[in-house]
DNA sequence: CGTCTCCTTGAATTAGATCAATATGTGTGG
DNA sequence: CCACACATATTGATCTAATTCAAGGAGACG
């Protein structure tokens, strides 16, 4: 459900992706029935990585679906401050909105691959499809309760409490990987927690260091214990 | 908006609500349309102040419209750290989940009158009724425009930014009132925006300082320049 | 090999938290 | 009506978690 996680192979593949080449099967995420409806809609899009997929204000008459690669959306205050609101992996949803500018831009946080979709063309599917209609009721819903939950990290949450619950978070969808790739920087997990690119950093070293993961390399990590994790929040 | 208000007028109104009587009309709020679809489906509820309304667990075949007075819903942690995710006012609805049990917990801010709405009746009309179920999904993204909103402010706003932030956010819905009345404590607002109580305190009196507003009582604020501390928000 | 981006670590700083004392206000019971 | 108790608010003094500033290090790529 709009997680965030690693970079997956690539139709369009440059160098750097052979090193993340993991490809572990991405799970079918935030999407769940929502995407039976919608199959094969849409036109396939490829995005290089870091490139705009839209931005705050623009048109949003069309949505998306992450195909493969992570995807972040984010808000920006005046003065440049971001705040990532959710990575999304292959199967998510995102870029659906309920007036007609997007209140969030979207970005290419790895090269990745999407589908689009017309918003009239869901709008009207589901005016006369009454599953449908519930499946985006529940696609809403599902978000909701994310950006809740998120909310008490955000407003709650210390530095480790944070950093250990993005870990479980990433972690979730692939319950039997050994070693974790990030598809994101550490500026990116913390405009998404709420921190400074060294407070994540150090907060990395110091579960290390404690035993609770192990980094093969910055973008590699060995989450030892799950549940030692977990008890990390409150 | 699932906005944060003032009290008003009560039925069972004990000796404090004739100090906060100040009787603006109660915006509609986030109900808009909704509101219309369900009219006198369930029966009236009055909760006195600091009231449970309904526990986080627990069944949520009930969701619920504010008639009078403020209700904060919210989450804690382990400890007791609590976030609230909104203040509802007059015409809000509130407790409408996806699964069967509430992921926040609802209470009684002030004393307060609610309409109760059972779910699966709602779940059965909109089954049927192509407007309803647009409605609800309208309600559900709305909620999580609001949710992005608020998370960008926990996530990256500074202490004045925050108390400012709010301020609009009370204001808003009586853009002619000279001074609002707040229902809640200084220690919600703290829970509200991820901040302690002394510091919503020292930031309240900050802003009074230098001339934003000014502070009859403790309750009661007077905006003196909105677009003011809308400059304060980068 | 040099450059660029990302990451880590250390040292200094600071915004906000914590601790503590006082004030204000409201409801209670004599 | 006053005296007291209890909630809530404010303010000051300190402390600390996280930020900021600064310096290197490690890959990736041309």
């Amino acid at each position: 459900m709009t997680h965030l996680s690693h970079s997956v192979d690539l139709p369009a593949s440059t160098r750097r992706d052979i090193l993340s080449r993991h490809s572990t099967i991405a799970p079918i995420g935030d999407t769940s029935n929502l995407g039976g409806c919608l199959r094969a809609l849409g036109p396939v899009l490829n995005f290089a990585q870091n490139r705009d997929i839209y931005e705050e204000g623009d048109e949003a008459d069309i949505f998306y679906k992450v195909v493969s690669g992570v995807v972040r959306t984010c808000k920006f205050l005046g003065d440049g401050r971001r705040q990532i609101d959710a990575f999304h992996i292959a199967g998510d949803l995102f870029g659906l909105e309920m007036r007609h500018s997007h209140s969030l831009c979207a970005e290419a946080v790895s090269d990745c691959t999407v589908i689009s979709y017309r918003r009239r063309g869901i709008e009207a599917l589901a005016a006369n499809d009454e599953v449908l209609s519930r499946q985006l009721f529940l696609y809403a819903m599902r978000n909701l309760a994310r950006a809740q939950e998120h909310s008490l990290l955000l407003g709650r949450g210390s530095a480790v409490e944070k950093v250990a619950a993005f870990l479980i978070e990433v972690s979730e969808p692939m319950p039997d990987a050994k070693v974790i790739s990030l598809a994101m920087t550490r500026q990116d997990i913390g405009d998404y927690l709420g921190l400074t690119v060294e407070t994540v950093s150090r907060t990395f070293s110091q579960l290390e260091r404690e035993a609770f993961i192990e980094l093969p390399s910055a973008r590699q990590i060995w989450v030892k214990d799950r549940d030692a994790l977990r008890r990390l929040n409150a």
